[in-house]
DNA sequence: TTTCTTTTTTAGGTTAATCTAAAAATTTAT
DNA sequence: ATAAATTTTTAGATTAACCTAAAAAAGAAA
């Protein structure tokens, strides 16, 4: 029996992990977790007790494999559930994440076997993110940071790094959605922000900071 | 905030208070809720303390206004999960009580407007049940159980009183469902067992037992 | 290679939710 | 009305998940 609290660990611990590839640290875990560190070092124990990481003292934690298979399927359950709100119960995707965020500890197997066939058994979710297959497997897709793309180019948004509410309510007032075509205008080199024509028609300027969110293709 | 332990402890007494009209032991709680009578008295001090519950030492429990309002909320959404597991995804209605006990402490008024909207407003569950409005009004309805109908006469099948699973799976191998026809042939003084017709074919005989447990018109 | 800084762990404590065993109050039976 | 049975509460513990403050270890800088 895992614990909902233990699974927002194993959660946080992937999503660390992903970026850095080293082992996770106390501190970088209770900063997601915002706890403090001393919590971070208990529930770690309870973790590696039931063999869900890696763990010595000093030294941070990995995911095993079994602790990794269950952030996954988290991962899966989540993304799976923000698709549900957005495409059947037509919320927007600034709205999903809070609600997705307690829908993913549902327990059962069988409820997201039917969900994902409900669904057409999507592989991206309302943010552009990749859904993992009941194996923990992620599709690969050729993607870039708006901000790393030359001027006079055009691309498509595929996603977005951010999924704060007010980032997303930002994308919306400027009518940047998945799909949008974005063409590179001129990038300022002082400080990197882009002037872009969106959808071919609006021009805008967004800071480096809003292309560095921005995955396009 | 209420947790979710305390919300099943709500609804829990609810259940009771539904069928016996007075204030709700100690003792009837602990049974319903699989826990000790110790643990119940705990929990009322906190239920009472938070404003959900009157209480007086040795005088049982009964629910506030507050307290009714959150638990019936409870049965609207553990209900309109029923119909979706159901109704979208296509789950059999002895597999859903379970995976609803769960999704019901979700925590979203306006997913549950939405959700409400996408079932097409239903007013009862796979169970027969009504589903309360999000005032918590109930769709009151003519209905008997089978076991005070007399013979020669012909109904139908509303709801189920028993959401356990082998019961239901039980009917199910006697292709009674909601909406199937019975007819009363025979009922032998005896045991008061029925001899009954369902859907104009196979001929049963079933126990009173069963026949209290079956909602007719 | 000391010394300073940061990270991590330990020590000790709190609250929610549970338990068992024993005491107290209430209800039922004689 | 007293005794017996039942119900309910209290007392005292336990476990998960958290906290603060202090100690210890590791890493960086002088
Ligand atoms: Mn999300
Ligand atoms: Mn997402
Ligand atoms: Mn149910
Ligand atoms: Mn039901």
């Amino acid at each position: 029996m895992i614990t909902q609290t233990e699974e927002n660990y194993l959660k946080a611990i992937y999503k660390i992990a992903e970026k850095e590839k080293k082992s996770v640290g106390t501190n970088a875990i209770s900063a997601q977790m915002k706890t403090t560190a001393a919590s971070v070092t208990d529930m770690i124990k309870r973790l590696s007790e039931k063999g869900l990481v890696n763990y010595q003292k000093y030294k941070g934690v990995n995911l095993t494999p079994v602790g990794n298979k269950h952030a996954t399927n988290l991962i899966r359950k989540h993304r799976l559930w923000e698709v549900f709100l957005v495409d059947k119960l037509n919320f927007r995707w600034e709205q999903v994440h809070e609600i997705a965020e307690q829908m993913e500890h549902i327990d059962s197997d069988n409820l997201i076997t039917r969900l994902d066939a409900f669904l057409g058994h999507p592989r991206f979710d309302p943010h552009g993110d990749p859904i993992p297959n009941a194996e923990g497997k992620f599709t690969l897709r050729v993607q870039n940071l708006l901000s790393d793309i030359s001027p006079n180019r055009k691309v498509n948004v595929l996603g977005v790094k951010e999924h704060d509410s007010p980032f997303l309510e930002y994308l919306n007032s400027l009518k940047i959605a998945l799909g949008t075509t974005l063409e590179i205008l001129e990038i300022v080199p002082f400080d990197k922000s882009m002037k872009i024509r969106i959808n071919d028609s609006q021009e805008t300027i967004i800071s480096n900071k809003v292309a560095q969110t921005l995955l396009v293709r």
